[in-house]
DNA sequence: ATGGTAGTAGCACTA
């Protein structure tokens, strides 16, 4: 397999964080970033300034909320923003080919608070992306799903587990759910490789969740069992995370060769 | 502190 490196990274806007993308696609240089949200229509994605420096955008917005695109140095095919079974006017979802590779981008509804009516609809939106999953992988064995999962795999993916115990990202069917995923025969990049404890992705922006490390792991990349001998690395980019203005989560960088 | 901060929009909602 030729290198590649894919990221993603929830930039909670991508007008306000336009610079920051730029920088970090001019220093790192993947092949391809899956962006959650965006919080922009189609009309007014700032694919120009993508073009400019090398990357073709592929985006699906809508006003305010969510939002989800790809940025990619060489051109993906069959893009999908609606699955067979799950139509939404939400846009989370981005489906895209590269190569011989299928990617789903997700950024998975937050859940907003354990039983909530927000939570049942996250619930019963996993559980569709599951099934689709399961009918994807006949066609496209190499299969990458990455994105804002909202869900904190295990105790080891939070700060204070004690305090986030069954509490939203973090609670026991939630966790089900990703794992139901996780069965299908993809693993948590993540954790095949060593890394130092305490790892996270995501800080709030209140009470100073980042200079106190007090995170969460809700940030993945999963890969099927045929790409798994060819991942080299999966690491967290917290250096976008300290700048002026930033995003609340931090890339995931995963590379392949 | 049923708080806190940020983005969008221009209020209240979402995260």
């Amino acid at each position: 397999m030729a290198r590649f490196t894919i990221a993603t990274w929830n930039v909670n806007s991508i007008r306000v964080r336009l610079s920051q993308v730029l920088d970090w696609l001019k220093t790192n240089q993947p092949d391809i970033l899956a962006l959650q949200e965006t919080k922009v229509i189609d009309a007014s994605f700032p694919w120009q300034d993508f073009q400019k420096i090398g990357y073709q955008a592929y985006y699906a917005g809508q006003k305010t909320y969510n939002g989800v695109a790809f940025l990619s140095k060489n051109p993906l095919g069959k893009i999908t923003t609606d699955l067979p079974n799950l139509q939404d006017l939400q846009r989370r979802i981005l489906g895209a080919t590269y190569k011989d590779i299928y990617i789903l981008n997700l950024y998975v509804p937050n859940g907003e608070r354990v039983g909530s009516e927000k939570y049942f609809y996250k619930l019963d939106w996993l559980k569709k992306i599951r099934d689709y999953l399961e009918q994807s992988l006949y066609q496209y064995p190499k299969l990458i799903v990455l994105g804002d999962f909202n869900i904190a795999p295990t105790d080891d993916d939070v700060y204070d587990p004690t305090q986030w115990c069954e509490k939203i990202l973090c609670s026991t069917t939630e966790r089900e759910q990703l794992k139901g995923i996780l069965d299908l025969g993809f693993c948590d990049s993540f954790r095949l490789f060593s890394q130092e404890l305490n790892s996270f992705s995501w800080w709030d922006y209140r009470k100073n969740g980042f200079v106190y490390n007090r995170g969460l792991r809700i940030d993945l990349i999963l890969i099927s069992k045929a790409l798994q001998s060819y991942c080299n690395n999966c690491k967290i980019d917290k250096t976008p995370r300290s700048l002026d203005r930033p995003s609340d989560h931090a890339p995931v960088v995963c590379l392949f060769n």
